[in-house]
DNA sequence: ATATAAATTTAGATGATTCTAACTTTGTTG
DNA sequence: CAACAAAGTTAGAATCATCTAAATTTATAT
């Protein structure tokens, strides 16, 4: 079975099993483009060689075995994501395709040698953490500008669904990881957020926007 | 059709037409670990989309569309090899599986900034010359050791056939391209010559590995 | 709890790349 | 130039990832 094929199903089915909890053959298939019944074959075939757990009508589970090696393809995608970034002058908004193809090239040097001269770091251009060479993940931004309240000085730290459209959204309005926010309103009708960074002293960001960027809180 | 195997088959036919002259089946069968009926039948299919001309018992030939494919993979392996032998410190003995896969990757933009960070090269860290954005060769290096006489002194410029055993001879003798050689002896038995360059004083070249030495005469 | 909707599974098929075995054509050599 | 060797072609089949259509199971909503 190409490599390719299965680092990809698996990567998905971490990334579900993250953010939804429980791995549906739909989900899957949309993620991947595929049918559901595509999903259906080749879940069998990868329990035959252990990266999953497959019973009828149930949901999908990784094994510890599968979740290690999505782990350490997310790990590829997310480093060559930085040295595009930062190394070859990208911008975060265009270095996801490249990183899907880039993760299934088959040298652990070529990515251990882009991390080393990145000097290790633990977060992605996104600021999504980079799981370590044992596929653990150390550390991870999951406090939301939406649970902030008025006054609270922030720092942007991550983001929640990197896609381009929002990439480029935040781009238009200045807004980097390692921002510094000050939270001046927010309208309790809809929660939209009136906030203040860098150049910019009053730009509104709609709740949907809020909920999708991740921060650390400054000393109050 | 599957880029990937398009692209292998065009760029084994171009450096088999560059190195033999002419493109056998037999041939391309060995350098893509392929049977001969299976390129017989990608042939036809390549043939339907305009990259080669297919004629029972013919040896095949390339249109000038499908060299020019070929040359712009070529471009990104060469690319590929250089930037990960100077800029991330691989060994020239390592780089060329990695460039194989690599050169598959569907992006002109991270090609064409690692030839930016690189200064543009026109020689791949073996000395094969990089292909321009429009599939042209300018400069190659075509004079061999085995011509030159005693006495003669040449810089190393280029290998012929960069097989990983070969480099691995070459790091153990410490001859690397750019190397200033003295030509001090030839066996006229055999054809093997003794050579003197940086450190080495005395060192025996078969003439098998004189005829894979390209050279450039320096000024006598 | 029954009807309806949604999700999943099975069955059967397709296109891509590959193989081996058998056959045909071309090249070589005494 | 006839015989044999080498190279190329055809036939037929396997595997893989994928699809659509139909059947089955589970979940949801009166
Ligand atoms: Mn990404
Ligand atoms: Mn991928
Ligand atoms: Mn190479
Ligand atoms: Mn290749």
């Amino acid at each position: 079975m190409p490599l390719k094929t299965k680092e990809n199903y698996l990567k998905s089915m971490y990334l579900i099993e993250e953010h939804v909890g429980t791995i549906a053959a739909s989900e899957l298939g949309k993620r991947l483009g595929v049918s559901v019944p595509t999903v259906n074959s080749m879940v069998k075939r990868l329990q035959d060689e252990g990266w999953v757990v497959y019973q009828k009508y149930k949901p999908i589970k990784l094994t510890n075995l599968g979740r290690k090696e999505a782990a350490l393809i997310i790990r590829k995608h997310r480093i060559v994501e930085m040295f595009l970034v930062e190394k070859l002058n990208f911008g975060w908004e265009e270095v996801h395709e490249i990183a899907e193809e880039m993760e299934h090239i088959h040298s652990e040097a070529l990515f251990e040698r882009m991390d080393e001269v990145l000097g290790n770091p633990v977060f992605d251009p996104h600021g999504s953490p980079i799981p370590d060479r044992q596929g653990k993940i150390h550390l991870r931004h999951s406090l939301k500008l939406s649970e902030m309240k008025v006054g609270d000085k922030v720092k942007l730290r991550a983001l929640l669904h990197s896609n381009s459209d929002f990439l480029m959204y935040l781009n238009n309005k200045k807004l980097e990881l390692g921002a510094e926010i000050t939270i001046t309103h927010i309208e309790s009708f809809d929660g939209s957020m009136t906030i203040s960074y860098g150049e910019e002293t009053s730009v509104t960001l709609s709740r949907e926007v809020c909920e999708r960027l991740f921060v650390e809180q400054l000393n109050v």
